[in-house]
DNA sequence: GCAAAAATTAACCAAACAGTTAAACCTTTT
DNA sequence: AAAAGGTTTAACTGTTTGGTTAATTTTTGC
């Protein structure tokens, strides 16, 4: 626990910690007090109750989720240095933070309604510049949703997944690290694989 | 609740239920009891303790999540049509469980000792015959792991990840459906194109 | 039909838990 | 320097939880 923060960092650091690796209801108020080296009762003169304290981690961690990747998309770019830009930054963010798709996924099923302060206007407004471009470019008619399910689904996997592959592949830490830092490029691969093939092929 | 069934058999449909929707930590021995319409005490006389009896659901939900295809990848049908059957296969089972990715991931990330009763045997075989077709075939090197985990990242991303795709996008029950009854074939459709990517694409 | 065994229940228990209270402590203001 | 307001703590509370116990009911074996 490092002594320059404020209680209040203290306090989301080691929620933050806890939360991320037990859940809601795995997570033990007196264990956040503890590794923030502070009494329980702090807990709640800041943040009044566990659910409150919850929220806002998952709201902090909701919007890491979500790349800010508008400005980007929006550029003028090549379709194909777009989607590699993102599946890059994405898995940049993934690799600092690759306890975040368990814990959001996993939130979000146990309780839609906390997605709610989510803005859609840019997930919506992305998909709309991918319809565009795949018209545009002789790419094939890819279903946009689709697409960046897959690119999601690809990207994540890995994290969500990591102690399933490691033990059903028979892979170490070292083995599963390296598995990682091919990861990105073998995503963008795939990626462009879809998008190019012929339509005559299909 | 059936009134055919044995009183175990009551007991673990009630505990599938509970557990899956709320996860170990979130779930109450007494909810399980009440759902199976019996008291508290009796769940106990049949497993012991709410350890043992997650272990049964989990084991048993573990055993669906990897799919029983290891006599149809030995069998002499092309690669592609291997690779399609398996897709098919686990989008059915998943279609039938759609609870099931977020609770195996889950609670595997949680404790990833529960899985130590996996057999990796068949898993490490599909991977060696991957290895062996994409060299006989004129696929290009894809390696069989990154194949494998994007495939099965693109088949579970819908069902982890639900509530936040229907939120982001916008779809409704309707539209959702609809979005899951065309992943099968986009799905097939994507690792055909990874596959037959030209060398010299690349 | 009855005794032994198995199944089921109501009542209970100790530990763990989120949250509260009232007092102590520190910092700022005047 | 002392009042005031914000911060922190030890001790506590009411409830929920997994698990137990001892008694009761049902089933089984003879």
């Amino acid at each position: 626990m490092e002594e320059n923060q404020s209680t209040e960092e203290k306090i989301l650091a080691a929620a933050e910690e806890i939360f991320i690796r037990d859940g809601f209801d795995g997570a033990r108020m007196q264990e956040i007090a503890d590794r923030a080296s502070i009494n329980k009762a702090l807990l709640h003169y800041y943040f009044r109750s566990k659910d409150k304290l919850f929220v806002q981690i998952f709201n902090k961690k909701l919007q890491s989720f979500f790349p800010r990747i508008a400005e980007f998309m929006l550029q003028d770019a090549s379709f194909l240095e777009k989607v590699n830009f993102f599946i890059a930054e994405y898995m940049k963010m993934l690799m600092k933070n690759p306890f975040i798709p368990n814990f959001i996924l996993n939130t979000a099923n146990r309780n839609p309604d906390l997605l709610k302060i989510i803005d859609s206007t840019i997930p919506r407004m992305i998909i709309g510049v991918i319809e565009k471009e795949i018209e545009k470019q002789n790419y094939r008619k890819v279903q946009p949703l689709q697409f960046i399910v897959s690119i999601m689904g690809m990207c994540l996997m890995p994290f969500a997944g990591k102690p399933m592959i490691k033990h059903i592949f028979g892979l170490d830490d070292a083995a599963f690290q390296d598995f990682l830092v091919k990861r990105t490029k073998e995503v963008q691969l795939y990626a462009k694989c879809i998008l190019e093939q012929e339509n005559d092929k299909i």
